[in-house]
DNA sequence: AATATTTCAACATAATTTTATAGGTTTTAT
DNA sequence: ATAAAACCTATAAAATTATGTTGAAATATT
């Protein structure tokens, strides 16, 4: 499949509820209420949460009253950041990233096709930050509100 | 990850492969050959071209002398006809193709972005052809052979 | 016409990776 | 001390990837 694995889904998702929670003086979220708010199990959260704290885009703080939060502002934070944490890279195809993973990329009649399309993916998840996820999923919910007022 | 499955690479080389081989009076190309050409084993070929049979993307001639051809001309496939075969949808993720997947839809806010990045690549995969990708490889085969004839 | 060969077809199984759960340990605030 | 939370390790379940084995159909050969 094409298909964005559960990592990258859930870890994007697990950011966007941290930065809904982003303020100048960060509080620690707690795994528990990600989990909760996002329907996904704590315990697989913890491992996703792993290579985004190595990869410096969330920080922690451990004991009572702590929890993840934001490494920096949403706005400084692209989607193509943390699908590079979780998933080692944003492309299609292996070897566009890695030349050695195929030897036969010289004579590869596809291989410029999902180079291409791995572009227009890449180019796509590095400029949509968090910050353009909180003010799409704001007007989204705002219109889905009015919506339901209507009726 | 976000990559494409082997089957959807396999598949992809081995239609590129029966392209090659397309003329009016076409011939059919045993899976053993192209299995030698593309280094992928026979078996998982066969299992790959069962899909692409049922989606009328290739026709089968059992027996001696039998073997696999395209059910059309390289110009009218498209790589999002081979990948919807093989991969039941071009999309990065299920619930931009099937609504009853996640029922957070309405309130999720990174769907718009999953969203967004599954039709860019949808318009790239849709008006690429096999001819199309014939082409490129071509020029790429042509441009390697004068380089390593110049030196 | 009978036989052998070639090829697709179908089914079963193994290996690997992804997805998910479970249990315990360490750190910190109260 | 106790409870809350991150952190760590192991394992189970499911899906993907890959191989093996046999069968069926069409063709070529004798």
């Amino acid at each position: 499949m094409i298909k964005l694995s559960t990592k990258g889904r859930y870890g994007t998702r697990l950011m966007l509820n941290l930065a809904r929670h982003y303020k100048n003086d960060q509080q620690a979220v707690i795994l528990k209420s990600v989990a909760e708010d996002e329907a996904i199990s704590i315990r697989y959260l913890e491992q996703i949460v792993i290579p985004l704290k190595i990869n410096h885009l969330v920080k922690s703080i451990r004991g009572a009253g702590g929890g993840y939060m934001l490494a920096r502002k949403p706005s400084e934070i692209r989607v193509c950041d943390i699908l590079q944490a979780l998933e080692g890279s944003c492309s299609l195809v292996e070897c566009v990233e890695d030349e050695t993973f195929c030897d036969k990329i010289k004579t590869c009649g596809t291989y410029e096709i999902w180079k291409a399309a791995t572009e227009l993916l890449k180019n796509y998840f590095d400029r949509i930050t968090l910050q353009d996820i909180l003010e799409i999923s704001d007007k989204k919910l705002a219109a889905a509100k009015k919506k339901s007022k209507a009726k």
